[in-house]
DNA sequence: TTGCGAAGTGTTTTT
DNA sequence: CACTTCGCAA
């Protein structure tokens, strides 16, 4: 196993001397203790990374081989950079280090023992949406539910049975406490979710879940492959720690041997995946778990300017529960925090765009720009206008290449090439067909042993009209089995082409994305690797644009989610209180309004020089509140208000024009106004209502 | 049974 | 506003 899981032939070379003078005396501290346990809280821009790539290369200097030293990240860009940059310090054995995210390592190790959790080597992965369809198969089949208006749509099901996997919860604690409004329904729920673990096993296929919790089970149940890797890996470094889930600490548990070495490294107001099952708990409770555990707390930060963190020292200060740490630098100077006050969403769009230019008039490049939004689609208005000025700019988060219908058409056959007996995705291709439609792919299915055995097509379905169709596309799922990924998407193309300009009539950029595709598969050897490449480590199209083409002059719009870890002289945080963050539906949930505050906090701290809060001032016309007329932000932006006002650090701009009427949005029948008074029974009991 | 247009619904973030 | 589900005609 070890050839697969590491990688060996490295070349030695072992002159380099480490500078320790680059580190403080934190970091110095967590860089060089290796033996027993360690939490390092690493506040935001206290140099997080640095500290783990320094002691990468201390453990490699010391003598520890690469490949014993497992380091868990939580994207696969930050583990590359990391090894990158020991390799630099020290020498490149240190590019031999084992890591990668939690999925991707789940994935390798999955299939290397697949016997033992009995599936086949061969498995494919569903992503959200495919499993939200394997679902919704499951949903159709129970038929009772189908008439029924409230019962909870195929998406919210695949979030409610994800919640309880990664929190370790049965489906009616995750119901009555989440989702009470489907209380009714638990039952129905749990006969979905053993359905869709059943299905799942015989199309041996996993979801991303499946992926952390089949390996828990692998080194609870099997001791022999435990203790293999506890050999294997002797020194364990997690990142991020404050976004592990419950399954995810259970995976460490279990991979950490005797000597216990294990360093987790986070930041508690960074905890921004709860949605995900993510729990800031679990860096809380590191220590406990691990007795005699070392904490060390980074405090002095080196990215931004001492007004810039007061804000965000002001702004964690009042979270609920946290290791105390207030960030600290030694560039007590700068430009005070901004907030900038729009009548309208394009106002603000049309600020942000001009102030940019005047920006790069002063000589600050694009590339050290960047605009943060809590939605992908936020940032819509904005970018239209930064086109009509001629600004480039790289936009990040949000919808992806690989889940694009035609990538995602393309991508299914595939997986059924490697996996025959993927429900999902014939479901996918099938209808691609004309005349078939979700009754004539179940009939297909049920019939597709038959087909395997025979090698041939039932008459009957030849027999249709759409037989031609179905005998063409069987031919391609059985009859490319060995060839290379790069020549078996050549066919898939092939094949899929005329379909796909039928079903799509902006083709031109589609076609481009399966050239794209094509390209990426040329450089996998085997099917298995290029699917699994793509579902777990999705190419990043802008880091490759920009790697290309040398154009670092464009300036970033990402998604405060995708931002994280990153940092920028400027940085505009646009639709920020008084817009959508926090996002409405954080009204009444205390601990999702914790969340959004800590969201912002992410978003305020990756700024080095210049920080901008930009906020349409919407006064409840919001399309998302224009139903519920009466209701404003105010409750909600007071807090940000306040630290305007009490500290001396934030001056502010208010844009003024005439306030228009309602932005044009036709008012609605007024439904019942959601309560928010003191004296209103909350709506639903279980949620506690909270009020600035 | 499929496929299309109408109506309705509930809004994030990502591996 | 985008996506899903519904209702109906072929």
């Amino acid at each position: 196993m070890k050839e697969y899981i590491l990688k060996p032939n490295y070349s030695l070379k072992t002159n380099s001397r480490i500078d320790f003078n680059e580190l403080n005396a934190a970091q110095f501290e967590a860089v060089t203790t290796t033996e027993g346990p360690v939490l390092v809280i690493a506040g935001a821009g206290s140099g997080k990374t640095k500290t783990l790539v320094y002691r990468l290369a201390y453990l490699v200097q010391q003598g520890v081989s690469p490949e014993s030293i497992l380091l868990l990240t939580f994207t696969k860009k930050s583990s590359q950079e990391m090894l990158r940059r020991a390799a630099s310090i020290l020498d490149h054995r240190c590019e031999h280090v084992s890591g990668g995210t939690f999925h991707s390592f789940a994935n390798v190790v999955l299939r290397h023992f697949s016997d033992a959790i009995g599936y086949s080597r061969s498995f494919t992965i569903l992503d959200r949406s495919d499993a939200d369809e394997l679902i919704g198969l499951i949903r159709s089949q129970l038929s009772h539910v189908k008439t029924d208006k409230r019962f909870p749509k195929k998406s919210t099901i695949g979030a409610i049975i994800s919640m309880a996997v990664n929190t370790t919860r049965t489906i009616p604690e995750v119901v009555s406490t989440e989702y009470p409004q489907f209380i009714d329904y638990t039952e129905d729920i749990d006969r979905i979710r053993v359905g869709y673990q059943t299905q799942k096993k015989t199309g041996n296929v996993m979801d991303y879940d499946d992926l952390l919790v089949k390996l828990v089970e692998l080194l609870a149940s099997n001791s022999e492959i435990r203790s293999e890797l506890q050999r294997t890996y002797s020194y364990i470094m997690v990142d991020e720690y404050q976004d592990t889930n419950r399954v995810q600490s259970q995976i460490i548990e279990m991979l950490v041997n005797n000597q216990r070495n294990i360093m987790a490294v986070g930041d508690d107001a960074q905890s921004i995946y709860s949605f995900r099952g993510a729990h800031f708990k679990n860096i809380i409770d590191f220590p406990r778990h691990y007795d005699g555990c070392r904490v060390i707390a980074l405090e002095q930060n080196y990215r931004s300017s001492q007004p810039i963190l007061n804000l965000t020292n002001a702004v964690i200060r009042s979270a609920a529960q946290h290791y105390e740490k207030t960030l600290f630098t030694d560039r007590p100077d700068g430009q005070l925090p901004v907030v900038v006050e729009t009548p309208d969403e394009n106002t603000q769009s049309r600020f942000v765009a001009q102030h940019i230019l005047s920006l790069r008039e002063n000589g600050i490049a694009l590339r050290d720009i960047v605009v943060l939004v809590r939605s992908g689609w936020h940032s819509n208005d904005l970018e239209v206008e930064l086109q009509s000025r001629n600004i480039p700019f790289q936009k990040f988060g949000g919808f992806k290449f690989i889940e694009t219908a035609h990538v995602k058409d393309v991508l299914a056959y595939l997986r059924l090439i490697q996996n025959s007996s993927d429900v999902v995705s014939w479901t996918r291709v099938l209808q691609l067909i004309d005349g078939v439609g979700p009754k004539a792919a179940a009939e297909f299915w049920d019939a597709l042993s038959e087909i395997r055995r025979t090698g041939e097509l039932p008459r009957r379905f030849i027999q249709k009209k759409y037989g031609p169709d179905l005998q063409t596309l069987t031919r391609l799922i059985f009859g490319s089995m060995s060839d290379s990924p790069g020549v078996t998407l050549d066919r898939v193309i092939e094949y899929y082409t005329p379909l796909f300009r039928v079903s799509y009539d902006d083709h031109s950029k589609r076609v481009s994305d399966l050239d794209s595709l094509r390209s990426i598969a040329g450089r996998f050897s085997t099917l298995d690797l290029f699917l699994s490449e793509i579902s777990l480590e999705p190419p990043d199209q802008h880091a490759e644009a920009v790697a290309d083409d040398f154009d670092d002059e464009k300036m970033t719009i990402s998604t405060i989610h995708s931002a994280k870890g990153l940092e920028w002289k400027v940085v505009f945080v646009i639709s920020a209180v008084d817009g959508f963050i926090p996002s409405f539906q954080s009204f009444g949930d205390m601990a999702q309004l914790e969340e959004e505050r800590r969201l912002l906090y992410v978003a305020l701290t990756r700024a080095k020089d210049q920080l901008y809060i930009v906020k349409p001032n919407l006064d409840g016309a919001s399309g998302a509140f224009n139903r519920f007329p009466g209701i404003t932000f105010s409750k909600v932006s007071r807090f940000l208000e306040d630290l305007i006002s009490n500290g001396t650090y934030t001056e502010k701009w208010i844009l003024r024009d005439e306030r228009p009427k309602r932005f044009g949005l036709k008012p609605r029948s007024t439904p019942a106004l959601p309560e928010f008074g003191d004296d209103a029974p909350p709506s639903d009991p279980s949620r506690k209502k909270y009020f600035f």
